[in-house]
DNA sequence: AACCGCTTGTGAACGCAGGTACAAAGTCGC
DNA sequence: GCGACTTTGTACCTGCGTTCACAAGCGGTT
């Protein structure tokens, strides 16, 4: 509707709207860089990035594409460019502050996850509502009481709240959160949040992994015999 | 190939293929649905169940509907058969054994999450590779070392295997679960790994979601006002 | 017993993402 | 300097997922 009419006006200015699953890929082909950049090699084909990263190679390409022509036909993409273009794309290098709110063991966990620093994510904040916990040094970074949410997210300049609490406090201390500026969460607690426009809530949900993959096991081997397998004659998958 | 003869036999006996997209979201209410069966109430609404999923309300209908007719118009779905109905279509209550490679912070926080536990996954076997975590009680089991991985995933006859090792290993710790009989693999490891037909991967990659929150961000407020926010008058919807 | 309102279940349209195939373009070899 | 090969970038197509809208069905009420 107004799509094509937008991209008249952008496609000038501004190289195009890319799609969200396109996003999550080029974060992946930048850390595939990262590894590749080690290695002499100048340039890379966009069929050998694609394995690498597990995808296809026209699919590779056209998300590429979203960031205008950035390869050399008949020789492939330059590394080190690609490279600049990608974390351009994807928001610069400068370190982004996050703060975490709920330090059990999978807060810890990401807290000091060395993957998150080398990609400029910083913690600069820990939170935990057990008074137990308060002044633990958890990756370079002392917890402090839920209370001191608000003036924390204020003083750092927090842009990123990621909660790993559990589920019963998640939407109090996410409307904490927004209220205290923070415009994009990520939430590890098994519920749904509600937010007001304008803030995105991206949610992990590892228990619903697990059961995806449970389903397929089950959906492929049918019925599951109970003890041994009695092959019984033809028919394959009964259920 | 064979997905249109399996449909035809399996048409009449089961309603039909479920989308993946739809199982995750089974699981998601069926988790919603085990926090209202603690209340007396004996039905619910799509309208209600979609409210508290976080999903639309024709969406869920159509999700259920992959299950055959189990609510009642007029009325809603009875709390009790519907988590029934679920949990039979999400492969039953049965325990689920996993083992878990990789036991560091992360894997360590998975082993004892107690939203696994709960749902039937049982982690029955931990491996790491490092001799200084060996023999550590993580959850209630014991880290066994890496060289054990086949003759535990023989022992336990376990069905999934869930990856929190370093990127570098990833590889060769999946082509090993495989090789043992694993076929479901979580992978939390940052590379995408490659298996044999008929065994599914499942990859949850947390500095992406990082890094599509921080695109997100970037885009929202474009040129990033350097201080104050002027809003610029009308223009409603920015996205 | 019949009506009314509420809720389910489903058919159709829309939009989006992924894959294929091809044309444009640039480099390497001769 | 020219031709052939390689690789990008893109247009088209197909299939999936999501949403909208409506008919069917059931309980409560009079």
């Amino acid at each position: 509707m107004f799509g094509s009419l937008w991209s008249l006006l952008v496609t000038e200015s501004r190289p195009r709207i890319i799609p969200e699953a396109t996003v999550a890929r080029l974060a992946v082909y930048l850390r595939v860089l990262a590894g590749l950049a080690g290695d002499g090699c100048g340039h890379v084909s966009s069929g050998e990035l694609a394995a690498a990263a597990g995808v296809n190679p026209a699919g590779l390409r056209k998300d590429l594409s979203y960031l205008g022509p950035c390869g050399v036909r008949g020789v492939g993409y330059s590394v080190s460019g690609l490279r600049e273009r990608l974390t351009a794309a994807l928001g610069g290098e400068r370190s982004r502050p996050c703060v975490l709110v709920g330090i059990g063991r999978l807060g810890a966990a990401l807290a000091d996850y060395a993957g998150f620093a080398s990609r400029g994510f910083q913690f600069v904040g820990l939170l935990d509502a057990d008074p137990e916990r308060v002044g633990d040094r958890v990756g370079g970074c002392t917890v402090r009481p839920i209370a001191d949410l608000e003036s924390v997210v204020a003083d750092t300049e927090a842009a990123i709240g990621v909660i790993t609490t559990p589920a019963e406090v998640a939407q109090s201390v996410c409307d904490r959160l927004v209220a205290a500026g923070v415009r994009s969460i990520l939430n590890f607690a098994p519920v749904a949040l509600t937010v007001p426009g304008g803030v995105d809530v991206r949610k992990v949900d590892l228990s619903v992994e697990l059961q995806v993959l449970a389903f397929l096991d089950q959906q492929r081997d049918g019925g599951r015999p109970p003890v041994t397998v009695p092959v019984p004659a033809a028919l394959g998958a009964q259920r």
